[in-house]
DNA sequence: TTGTACGCGTTATCAT
DNA sequence: ATGATAACGCGTACAA
C-alpha cells in the first residue's frame, strides 16, 4: 500500500517463493506454469507492483526507449512526425523521450547528451538549422546508439535517413507553376548545407532550366529560413520594377510570411503573385487564399523512420534501404495560392484536418 | 573508443584511483580538489564517458525525469504547454517524457503505467475527454509520484491543478459579445464532468443572466467537443428560423468547425453570426475572418505547472497555492469574428506567431 | 519446476 | 583527501 514501492521481493515473500521465480512469472517465461503466472500477477496487482524499467535496463543493457530530437514541437510537421513515431513506439512497447533543439546546435548537443545518459536504444533526429557537424551524433553512435535521421539530415553522417523526395516534389511544383502560366518564378530557400533544402532548390532549378525560363540571378535566395530573412528577401524581390509573379519557398512558414507581406503591399495572390509552400502545415488550408503546398506525409515519415529501427532490431531485412536512404513520396496539394483562375465551385476541403477535431 | 561504453571504473583504472572517488569528482563533490576534478573530467571526455542515468536512478531513487500526458501533441495549446514544461525541465536539468492519450482513457492509463515504470518523479497531465476516474493517477501517487494536473483536470483528485480562469474568461467573452450587440448567444460546450468546460459554461451562463437575455433551452449544448458533434449541434442551431446571432464555443477547433459551416451555409461572419473560440491556437489569426478567442497563455501555464513541482521539490513554499489550484490569468483576444463593424485600418497582427518562423 | 548467486553502474556510508 | 563496500531492483546462467 503506502510506504515503499513494491518489488519482486515483496511479491516473492508474500507468496513464499523466490524473487527470480517471480521475475520469470511476470515475464511470462515458458518454464513457469500458467497457474503460477496468474497467481503472481494477481499478487503483483494487489501490491500495486510496477516493473522498474531502470533496474531492468541496467541489467539488460536495453532501455526500450527511443529518443527524438526536433527543432520545434510546435511546428505541425514535427508534431505529426512525432505522432507517427509514437505510434510505432507504442506498437513495439517502447517509450519515447522528446527533446527540442529550438534550431540551436548547442541545445541539440545537450539533447543528444541527455538521451545518451538515458541510455536510449535509438535516436531519431531532424537536425537544427545551425547543425553542420555531427560530432554529437558520432558520440552517440560510439555509445552504441542507433542514429536515424529524418527530413533534415547531414549527408556525410552514417546511418539511415528517412526523407521526402524533395527534388522531385520541388520539380513538380515548379512545373505546376509554369503550367499556370507563371514565368518569373523566384525561390526562397534554406541553409545550403542541409540536403533537404539543397534538393528542393535543385528541383526548382531543374524545372526552370527545362522550361528554358530566364531567371535573374537574384531570384534565387538561399539560407532564408527565418521569418526575418524571408521577409527581407521577399521585400527586395517584390519591390523591384520587374518583380516575380511567383515565389516558391521551402517551408509553409516562409510562404505564410510572403503571403502576409503581399497582402500588406496590396499585391493580389494568386492573380499577381503565386505563392507555394512546403510541409502542408495545418494552417495552410485555412488561409485565404488557401496555400498550395507539398504534403510530406509527415506522420507516415515519422512512423517509417521509427519502424526502420524496429525492423532492424528485430533482425529484419535491413537491406531494403538503398544508400541508407528511405524516400517517402510526397505530393503536391494545389490550392488557391497558385491558381490563376480559381475554380468556380467551392472545393470540398480535404478531410484531413476534419479528423483532427 | 569502441567496444563497451566507458564507466567510472574505466576512468578510475586509467587514473589509478578508485571508482568512488571518480564519482565524487564528476559530481563536483566539495571534498575533491578542483585539480583532481578537472583531471577526471578531462579523462572522462577522452574516454567518451557518459553518465548512466539509470544506474544513478536505481541507486538514488529519483530519476530526474518528468512525464507529461496530453490528449494530442498536434494541438498547439498542448504543444505550447509542453514547450513551457520543457523550458522548466531544461532549467532544472530534468528530462521529459511525453505521452499522448489521444483522448482515450485506455491509452491514458497505459501512459501512466509507462511513466511509473520509468520511475518519473512527477507526472503532469491534462486528462482525456473520456477520463472520469482517477484510479490510474491514484496508483501513480501510491508509487510516490507527484501528480500535477493542468488545464483539463478532475476535481476530486488530490494534488495541484494549474488552470486558466475559465469562468471569468467565458464571462468576459460573453460580455464582449453583448457589448457588440449580439443578443441571441448560443453555447457549444464540452464534457460536463471536466471542470474546465463546466467553468466556461458557468461563465457564459453568468453573463447571460446578468444581461437578462432570454435564451432558449436548446441554445446551450453540452458535451460536443468532437468535430462531428459540433457540426451537428451548430447545424441544428443555425437551421432554426430564429437562429442565434452568436455562437460561443469552448475550443478553437469547434469554432473553426462552426466557421466553416457558416461559410457553407452562406451565413456571414461576423455580420450575421459571431463566433468565439478558446485557446488561441495559432491558426485563429490566419482565418478570414480572424477568430476571436481566449489566450490561455499555454506556454506559461505549462511552465508554471512544472515549476510547481520544482519549487516543491526544492522544499519551497508549497502553501502559495490555495485549494491546490494555481490559476493563470487568460485574456480574450478580440478579432474580426465577433466585431460587427470591422476596424477600418488594417490591424497589425500580433507578433506572437511571427516569432515562430 | 524452483532456487542461488551474481552483476549491471552508480553513489552513500563508513573507514582510513 | 581517498578507498572499500554495500545497496538500489531486476534478470539470467547455473544449479538442484
Amino acid at each position: 500500500m503506502s510506504g515503499k514501492r513494491a518489488t519482486i521481493y515483496h511479491i516473492a515473500e508474500e507468496l513464499g517463493m523466490s524473487a527470480s521465480y517471480v521475475s520469470r512469472a511476470l515475464n511470462d517465461h515458458p518454464l513457469v506454469s500458467v497457474s503460477v503466472r496468474e497467481k503472481v500477477k494477481k499478487k503483483a496487482a494487489e501490491l500495486n507492483y510496477r516493473h522498474n524499467s531502470h533496474a531492468a535496463n541496467l541489467r539488460q543493457g536495453s532501455s526500450k526507449t527511443m529518443g527524438v530530437i526536433i527543432p520545434h514541437i510546435t511546428q505541425s510537421f514535427f508534431s505529426e512526425a512525432i505522432a507517427g513515431i509514437e505510434e510505432a513506439c507504442f506498437a513495439n512497447n517502447y517509450s519515447l523521450i522528446i527533446c527540442q533543439s529550438h534550431e540551436s546546435f548547442a541545445q541539440e548537443r545537450k539533447a543528444v547528451d541527455t538521451l545518451i545518459r538515458q541510455n536510449v536504444d535509438c535516436i531519431l533526429i531532424s537536425v537544427s538549422e545551425e547543425t553542420q557537424s555531427s560530432e554529437h551524433l558520432d558520440a552517440a553512435r560510439e555509445s552504441g546508439i542507433e542514429i536515424i535521421q529524418f527530413d533534415r539530415y547531414l549527408d556525410k553522417t552514417p546511418g539511415y535517413k528517412v526523407i521526402s523526395d524533395n527534388a522531385e516534389a520541388a520539380y513538380t511544383a515548379v512545373k505546376h507553376l509554369i503550367s499556370e502560366k507563371y514565368k518569373k518564378i523566384a525561390f526562397i530557400g534554406g541553409p545550403w548545407h542541409l540536403p533537404v533544402f539543397k534538393d528542393r532548390k535543385d528541383g526548382y532549378i531543374k524545372g526552370i532550366k527545362e522550361a528554358k525560363l530566364s531567371i535573374p540571378f537574384n531570384y534565387v535566395v538561399e539560407n532564408a529560413l527565418s521569418r526575418e530573412l524571408t521577409v527581407q528577401a521577399a521585400t527586395e524581390l517584390l519591390s523591384e520594377k520587374d518583380r516575380p509573379d511567383a515565389i516558391m519557398t521551402v517551408s509553409d512558414m516562409q510562404a505564410l510570411a510572403v503571403l502576409q507581406l503581399a497582402e500588406s503591399m496590396n499585391i493580389e495572390v494568386p492573380q499577381q503573385l503565386a505563392i507555394l509552400g512546403f510541409a502542408n502545415e495545418s494552417f495552410t488550408e485555412l488561409l485565404r487564399p488557401t496555400l498550395t503546398t507539398v504534403d510530406q506525409q509527415s506522420k507516415e515519415l515519422g512512423k517509417q523512420a521509427a519502424n526502420l529501427y524496429f525492423s532492424k532490431a528485430a533482425g529484419g531485412n535491413t537491406e531494403v534501404v538503398a544508400d541508407e536512404k528511405l524516400v517517402i513520396k510526397s505530393n503536391i496539394i494545389i490550392r488557391q495560392s497558385t491558381r490563376r483562375k480559381p475554380a468556380a465551385a467551392a472545393r470540398s476541403s480535404s478531410k484531413k484536418s476534419a479528423a483532427k477535431a
